[in-house]
DNA sequence: CGTCGCGTTGACGTAGCTCAACCTACGTGG
DNA sequence: CCACGTAGGTTGAGCTACGTCAACGCGACG
C-alpha cells in the first residue's frame, strides 16, 4: 500500500494485503465482531488487524491447515468447502458480509474446511492472540464470540433442514430465498451452478433445469448484475 | 427424592427430577462442561444444577420455546429435531454423553430445536444464570463453552458432509460408524429406522432395505442389546 | 481463430420414493 | 386364557425424480 510498508502476507497464499484495518471507522462496524467494544479499546489493540482482498475463486485457507487467525467478511461471499476422499465436493455453508470465518482455531490448531471466495471479497484478518488478549480484559467480547458461534451453528442447521431436505425444486427455491441480499428478498447473490449444486446436494444439470423452469414461470430473472426473484412464488415452492 | 424436598420441575414437562447434581464426583466429570473448573468453585455455585431423567421418546424442550437453562447429557442419547410446516421431520443432530444441549439460550431467548430422548437419558440442567455468574470470575469456562460450541458445529458439519451426502448405502454405513459407542467401533447405539431415516434424509423403507443388505453381507448383527458392526467393511462402503 | 469455462438441453437408466400388504412382539382388556 | 390393537419392521411392485452421459451453445480471452 505505502512504499516501505511491507505486506506481512507470508501466512496466506491467495489473498492480497490492502492495509491495516481502521475498525473504528469500518463501514459495517455495527455488525462486526468488535462492535460491542469501546472506541479506545479498539484503537489500542487492533493494530495487527489486516485488511485483505480475496479474488473470486481463490482460497483463504485449506482444510487441515494450521492457522492462527480468524477472519470477518466485510464485502462479498465466501464458501466453506469439504472435499471428500472420493472426490465429492460439498459446500458446508456460505458466509455473507458480517460473518466470522475460521473460529475453530480459537479452540483447535487447524481449520476444518477450505474457505474460498465466491465473489471478490474483502476481509479482516484478526490474529488469535488479539482475541485472547482482548478477551482477558473485556467481557463483552465473550458475548460477541458466542453470538458468532451460534450464528455459524444456525447457518449449519439451515443447510441441514432447508438445503439438504426435500425435492430439488424446494431446495433451489429455499436457496434463492436464503442468499437474498436485501430485506425484501428480491435480489440475490450470484453463484455458479456448480456451487449451488454442491450446496444443495444435487447435480449441476438438475440445478440448471430447475432454474430454467423458474425462469419460464417468471419467478426468476438472471440479469447482468444479480438474479432477481419473486419471493412470494418461491416461498410457495419452498414449502413442500 | 428426599421427603420434604420438592422437585422444582415446573419448567419441564416430561423430564423427572432425580436430585441435585454432585458435579465434583460426576462419573463423567472429565468430559463435562465444568471439567476445567477448580473443586471449590464447583461446590459454591453448582447447587442449583439439577439432575434429570428423561424417558425414551419424551422431550426436553420444543422449538421456539423460551428457555433459561442448558443441559449436558450424562447417559443416553438425545436427538435434536426440526419439524417443517409441511410435516417433514428432520433430525439435525444426535447428542451423545458429554454433549451440551440448548446453548442457544446463552445468546438467544428461545430454543432452536426440539430435544427428545432417543433412549432413556440422564441429564444435568444448568441454569443460564449459573453460567453467566461463573463466567464473570472464571476465564477457563469461556474456553470450555467455546469448545462445546465448536463441538456442536463439528457435529452439524458431520451431518452435512457425511450423513446428507452420497448414496443410501454410504450414508447408512457412515451413520453406523458415527454412532459407535466403543473406540473400536464394533457396537453402536440403537435407533429406530424412522430416526435413522430422518437423520439421513431417506425413507424408512430405504433404510430398512440397506440394513437388510448389510445383515445379509454379515457386516451388521442386530442382537437384543445393541447392533454390532464390522467397521472395516462399512468403512469401505462409506467411501463412495 | 481456437480454446476454455460455464451453462443448457435431451435421452436414457436407476436409485430411491410411494403405496400396500404383511409380520412379529407386546400390551391391554374382556 | 384368548382377542384385539398398536408400534415397529420387512418386503414387493411400480413409478418418478434425479443422476448420468453426451452433445451443443456462447461469450471471454489469448
Amino acid at each position: 500500500m505505502l512504499a516501505g510498508m511491507k505486506s506481512p502476507m507470508s501466512y496466506c497464499t491467495d489473498a492480497t494485503w490492502v492495509g491495516r484495518s481502521d475498525c473504528q471507522h469500518c463501514d459495517i462496524r455495527g455488525t462486526m465482531l468488535f462492535s460491542e467494544l469501546q472506541e479506545r479499546e479498539l484503537g489500542d489493540l487492533l493494530r495487527p488487524v489486516d485488511n485483505l482482498r480475496l479474488a473470486a475463486k481463490s482460497s483463504l485457507y485449506h482444510e487441515g491447515e494450521v492457522g492462527d487467525a480468524v477472519f470477518t467478511v466485510r464485502k462479498g461471499l465466501v464458501r466453506l468447502v469439504h472435499y471428500a476422499p472420493n472426490g465429492t465436493r460439498r459446500i458446508v455453508r456460505l458466509l455473507k458480509s458480517g460473518s466470522v470465518i475460521g473460529m475453530e482455531v480459537l479452540v483447535n490448531t487447524h481449520y476444518h474446511h477450505c474457505a474460498e471466495a465466491v465473489s471478490d471479497t474483502d476481509l479482516c484478518r484478526i490474529p488469535v492472540e488479539v482475541i485472547t488478549q482482548l478477551e482477558g480484559r473485556n467481557p463483552a467480547l465473550h458475548t460477541a464470540l458466542m453470538r458468532r458461534w451460534q450464528n455459524s451453528l444456525d447457518d449449519a442447521d439451515m443447510v441441514i433442514t432447508q438445503l439438504s431436505t426435500g425435492s430439488s425444486h424446494a431446495r433451489v427455491a429455499r436457496f434463492l430465498l436464503l442468499v437474498a441480499i436485501d430485506p425484501h428478498r428480491t435480489e440475490c447473490h450470484h453463484l455458479m451452478r456448480e456451487d449451488i449444486a454442491a450446496l444443495l446436494g444435487l447435480t449441476v444439470e438438475t440445478v440448471s433445469r430447475v432454474f430454467a423452469e423458474f425462469k419460464r414461470n417468471g419467478w426468476l430473472v438472471e440479469g447482468a448484475d444479480c438474479p432477481r426473484i419473486n419471493p412470494q412464488a418461491l416461498e410457495r415452492v419452498a414449502t413442500d
